[in-house]
DNA sequence: GTCATAAGCGGACTATAGTCCAGTTAAGCG
DNA sequence: CGCTTAACTGGACTATAGTCCGCTTATGAC
């Protein structure tokens, strides 16, 4: 019985002010990136918007990319629970090709959606892509088809390989030339090819 | 004749101290770089050890990555005239599926023997890997190749994917878990897979 | 209610990329 | 050799990400 106290009441419960702080910040954020665009928005701004010091907001986001994940979170929580438990071919219940086809077709949408912002959560630092948390799970979906899809093959890889294609930075500099179907195309034909000789 | 004269002598010759400020300034960034890290030196740092003003620096590099790719010219230029016109597989002659092959391992080669400052090359402002002359020529080698190994595919898209595997952030953030080794067979592998059915 | 304390706050400060322009000087010409 | 001019130079200046630390305040215990 104290151990449930102790695991549930453990962390103390967040300051009511930072909670208060944290909502001006993202509200702050998100009007002015979408009023002059995420990269005419500086950090200085946010907090002058918001009305919090700076240093309030790099506590509580770390960085930039801190605080384009946390604009991100609703749209990529809900990617990942379609993944883990909606309908197939994106949930389980469909073979792996055919899984990873409708993974990379949703990614697309989802980066297509909030290209700028994404961007913004990759770039910022260096590597920062690859540190966040989002990443692994996408990875680990991949690495978990394509094991089953080409059981010969170097899963790891290539799941970063897949993701790769997937990157804002690239999806950005494509974009103007491409548009985002002939994209799209283009990175489910990739997976078509990893997927063995038959898919392709 | 005096077309001639103007064509040849339009370019009114570097001016010798400006010749002498790249080398003093290329010198010195390659010496701070060997020394500390790439990623530990401040243009100010070149700028002093050049013993040159800022302005200067920038005037004639444009940007950090401007200077990096200077300082890569000759391996890249090397690179490139074996491409055009060293022996096969790399340069003409082999079938479109080995240049396609022998260009990635050459290119992992040129990569990981220079990754720091091809990292710097491509990140110092967003999206300027893409901007930059020697990506064109990658995808433009990768683009003839594709057409004629895969008539039927998006060569123009394949090509950027396979660039796509090719580049700095993700062969630095890949590097120590994966080894140079595994990176180059994971390229090797999707090009493979891209080459077609009969490839894999 | 009051007190102790740790979490939270905010703005001054640093580091660094990149801009600007007034002064300097090399190069070509007569 | 001196003049003209355009290119070059250098450092002061701006913008911005991110750090630091002394002050404030919410919270939980008594």
């Amino acid at each position: 019985m104290e151990l449930l106290q102790i695991l549930t009441a453990r962390p103390p419960r967040e300051r009511a002010d930072a909670v208060r702080n944290r909502e001006k910040v993202l509200t702050a954020a998100a009007r002015l990136f979408r009023e002059k665009g995420v990269d005419n928005v500086s950090m200085d701004a946010i907090a002058a918007e918001a009305g919090v010091g700076k240093g309030t907001l790099f506590r509580r986001f770390g960085d930039k990319s801190g605080l384009a994940v946390a604009l991100l979170d609703d749209a990529e929580r809900a990617l990942q629970e379609a993944i883990l438990s909606g309908p197939p071919p994106l949930g389980p219940g469909a073979p792996a090709p055919d899984r990873m086809a409708a993974f990379a077709a949703a990614y697309a949408d989802y980066l297509f959606g909030h290209l700028d912002l994404v961007r913004m959560s990759e770039s910022a630092s260096p590597g920062a892509r690859y540190r966040v948390g989002a990443y692994h799970f996408w990875h680990r979906h991949l690495v978990i088809l394509l094991e089953e899809a080409r059981p010969d093959a170097d899963a790891g890889y290539l799941a970063h390989a897949v993701l790769a294609l997937l990157g804002a930075e690239l999806a950005a500099a494509l974009h103007p030339d491409y548009g985002e179907d002939r994209l799209k195309a283009g990175v489910l034909a990739v997976v078509s090819a990893l997927c063995g000789p038959r898919g392709a």
